[in-house]
DNA sequence: GGTTTAGTAAAGCAAACTTGACGAATTAGT
DNA sequence: ACTAATTCGTCAAGTTTGCTTTACTAAACC
């Protein structure tokens, strides 16, 4: 007698959860990402969010531009506007008027912005050290470089 | 003379930045669900959510409670009824009620709902053949394994 | 028969945006 | 030089997503 349908739907579906290390990764994100900003408000006492660890990567010494930040992050105008209203509230950023463009102004990090942000890294860093010792450090590191090279593909290639 | 404290900075932040294998396991994570989604949709024409797909993986095959279902993904009961009843107007999911409860009911997939998540699934499969083809098979399975690993050790440990 | 338990109903909230209308400075066209 | 069009950012309002809280019914358990 023939196994009923819903045997094979479970097994095809068994087999396709298996191969499949994109959701791994999936999941492997949002756990860290939860438990990096759970920390990270821990120890800044700071209501960080999501968002606004968003912007930080995209903003130059120098200070950059609110619409430049736009335009890198893929949000509008208003909605950078809006977060980094909220983070010189938190002392964290600054604005200064642009000497080239009387319109424009420079978002730039405070000295305290400066000093959160290299705090964040290194509380990402003692995470990964954490992790490292259970995953192995020569393996963390070959992840390393293949989610370089994966970054890489993804910003390379264009959606089929 | 010596350098100016800004160089400093950006020296100490280049270093935490170039450390840090999580940003880009973030990074990847985003950028390969935003083209996965909107591959998902593009395919089905269906509006189907993030917060839809993370409630697949834990609805079992012979159906289960929606109280169950909130336990496991760790939301409300009036959370899940809501996903749910998105989900059965789609016409992915059905609900009959529990033979063993009178006030239960057992969210299942319906025949399209099955199909669909196969197809999802498959979908997935593409994106991580056609990234695999990139970044190296080898590499890929190798990342997989350490994923995994990275996986139990998030689910595992604790919060600092 | 009283108390859990399963789910529903309605409202509200926070995050992370967007759209549309605007003012002020700059650049371009004539 | 002087409008005219463009660009830079802001203000105010609205939207979507993904929840929660409070209050409630109906069935089941004891």
């Amino acid at each position: 007698m023939p196994a009923p349908p819903s045997d094979e739907f479970a097994a095809a579906l068994a087999v396709a959860k298996n191969a499949s290390w994109a959701q791994v990764l999936f999941k492997c994100a949002r756990l860290l990402n939860e438990r990096a900003l759970a920390l990270l408000q821990k120890r800044t006492k700071q209501h960080v969010r999501p968002s606004h660890t968003a912007l930080f990567p995209h903003i130059d010494l120098q200070g950059t531009r609110p619409g430049v930040l736009a335009e890198r992050v893929g949000i509008s105008k208003q909605a950078v506007g809006q977060l980094v209203e909220e983070l010189v509230e938190m002392g964290l950023l600054e604005q200064v008027a642009d000497p080239a463009d009387g319109r424009a102004r420079l978002v730039m990090f405070s000295a305290r912005g400066k000093k959160g942000l290299l705090m964040g890294l290194a509380m990402l860093g003692e995470l990964e050290a954490q992790l490292g010792n259970v995953i192995g450090t020569a393996d963390a590191k070959h992840m390393h470089a293949t989610l370089l090279r994966l970054l890489a593909a993804l910003e390379e290639t264009s959606v089929p």
